[in-house]
DNA sequence: CCGTGTGAAGCGTTTCACAGCA
DNA sequence: TGCTGTGAAACGCTTCACACGG
C-alpha cells in the first residue's frame, strides 16, 4: 500500500505534502532515473526491475532501490515498477508539474548556445527571458526570445515569474548578476562562470565549471600514466586489448553533489 | 620537477614520481583551488592562509588543509602557503604541466559553443580538432579549426595526441562516437549528451549533462515552496534580509563527484 | 520463486580540536 | 603567537544480505 502522496499537482494548500527531505546524492540521481525511465516509456515498457532501470541509469540496483525506497516508492515485489507511475511521481517530487521559468543572463558565446538548447524545452524549463550588459547584443533574437538589457530584469522577472536564473556572463561580472537575480527573488541559480559566488542562506547556486571537469580527467589521465610507467605487476596493464564485444562500464562519474 | 614525500601511496618503484592516489572528493577539489590561487597570484599576493584561500574556494579551511595535507603540501606554520609553489605544485599533480590535446565531437548548438570556448585554452588544454558526421557541417572554420569528419578520427588522433574526448552530439550518436574514441585509444571522455555511456574499465567518462542541473535546483524550489508554508511570494518573500553588505554564502554546490 | 524494501555493516568524506612548528 | 598538519570523532552514502509480500 503505497498512498504517500497525490502527484495530483493541484496545489491545494491544506496540509502540505510532507516532501521526504532525501539525501542530497539521491535528489541527484533522480532526474537521471527520470530520462532512463522516459525512454523506457518510449520503447513501450510499462513495468522495470529495478536492475534494469538500474542498468540504464549507470547505477547499480541496490542504490536505486535505496534511492526509490526513499520516496516511499511504488514498487511491486515480484514484479518491479510501474513505469508510468513512477514517472509522475519523480516529477511531482522534482517539481516538475509546473514548467518553470528560466532568465539567462549573458548571451555570448557560451549563453548564446544555452539559450537555443533544446534540452531545456523538452525536460520541463521555459527560456523565459534573455539578458545581456552589452548595449550591442540587446535586441537581437535567439530562438524567438528577443535580448534584454540587464536593467530591466526586475520588470521582466515580475511579469514572467522567474524561478531560476542562469549566469553565463564573464566571471568578473557574475557576482553583480547574482545580486540582481537575488534582489528580484530568484533563490535558485546555475552558474556557469568560473568563480564562487556569495549568495544569501536560502538561495541555492550550482556550478558548473567547464574547464574544471577537463582537470579533474586530466589528474587521472596523469595518474594512468604514472602507473604504465610501472610494468611488472599491473592489472590489465595499458588497457591495451580489451575484449571487443560490450564492455563493462567503467569508471563512470556523474556531476553532481 | 618538485620533490615531494608522498604520503600513504605506497611507493612500489622507489624512482617514479608516485602520485599520491588522493580521494576522489579532494581531486574535484584542486581545481578551484587552483582558479582561487591564479587570482591571488594576480592580484599581487605572494603567500595565502588557509582560511583565506578556503573563502575564496568557497569551501571551509579545515577541508582545504587536509586536502593539501594529501598533496604532502607545502605550507609554514603561522604563515600560510607559498602561493606560487602551491600553484606550480597542483598543476603538476593535475598534469598540467603538459598541454593536453582535446577533441570535440559534434559542432551543433552547444559543440560550437564550445569549439569558441577561451576557458579552455587559457586554462591548460588545447582544442585540437573537431569532428562531426553531419556533411554539411564538414569543412565549416570555427575558431581557426576546420571541421572534419568524424571518419577521420583515427587519422587526426594519431597526428595530434589527442588525449580527451569531448562528446557535444545529440545522445543517440554519442555511444558510437564514444566507441570510436575508446578505440583510437582515448581514455577520458567528457560527456553532453544525456546518456549514460559504455565504456571499458580504464577509462574515465565524466557527464555534463545541463537539464539535471536545472532538475536539481527545481527539486529545491518546490522544496522551499513547501515549506514556507505556502504559495507564494513574488520577489524576496521568507528570504531573510540579510545584514547590510555582503551576505553569507548559501548553499553553494559544486559539480562534482 | 522473484524482486522489492530495509536493517545493518562498511567506507569515504567532513568536521573537530589540538599538537607541533616557524 | 599564529597557522599548519593531523589523529579521531561524526556524518552521510553505499553496499550487503535477507526478510517479506505479490
Amino acid at each position: 500500500m503505497s498512498q504517500h502522496r497525490d502527484p495530483g499537482a493541484s496545489g491545494h494548500t491544506g496540509a502540505v505534502p510532507a516532501l521526504p527531505d532525501l539525501p542530497e546524492a539521491t535528489v541527484a540521481r533522480l532526474p537521471e532515473y527520470l530520462r532512463a525511465l522516459h525512454n523506457l516509456a518510449e520503447t513501450g515498457n510499462d513495468t522495470v526491475s529495478s536492475e534494469a532501470l538500474a542498468t540504464a541509469a549507470g547505477v547499480n540496483s541496490a542504490k536505486l532501490r535505496k534511492d526509490l525506497s526513499h520516496l516511499g516508492s511504488y514498487g511491486t515485489r515480484g514484479v518491479g515498477y510501474d513505469v508510468a507511475l513512477l514517472i509522475d511521481h519523480i516529477e511531482y517530487v522534482l517539481g516538475l508539474t509546473q514548467r518553470r521559468a528560466v532568465a539567462l543572463v549573458g548571451v555570448g558565446n557560451l549563453g548564446h548556445a544555452l539559450a537555443g538548447y533544446a534540452g531545456f524545452a523538452s525536460r520541463g524549463f521555459r527560456i523565459a527571458a534573455l539578458f545581456d550588459a552589452d548595449e550591442s547584443r540587446v535586441g537581437e533574437e535567439i530562438n524567438g526570445l528577443v535580448v534584454r538589457h540587464i536593467d530591466d530584469l526586475a520588470t521582466i522577472a515580475a511579469q514572467e515569474a522567474i524561478a531560476i536564473g542562469v549566469i553565463a556572463t564573464p566571471a568578473p561580472a557574475a557576482q553583480s548578476v547574482a545580486d540582481r537575480l537575488v534582489a528580484v527573488g530568484v533563490t535558485s541559480i546555475l552558474n556557469f562562470a568560473p568563480c564562487v559566488l556569495s549568495v544569501p542562506v536560502g538561495v541555492d547556486v550550482r556550478k558548473v565549471d567547464l574547464a574544471i571537469e577537463l582537470q579533474i580527467l586530466s589528474f587521472h589521465e596523469h595518474r594512468k600514466a604514472s602507473l604504465t610507467g610501472i610494468p611488472a605487476s599491473g592489472p590489465a596493464a595499458g588497457l591495451t586489448a580489451l575484449p571487443g564485444g560490450l564492455a563493462a562500464t567503467g569508471t563512470q562519474e556523474a556531476v553532481g553533489t
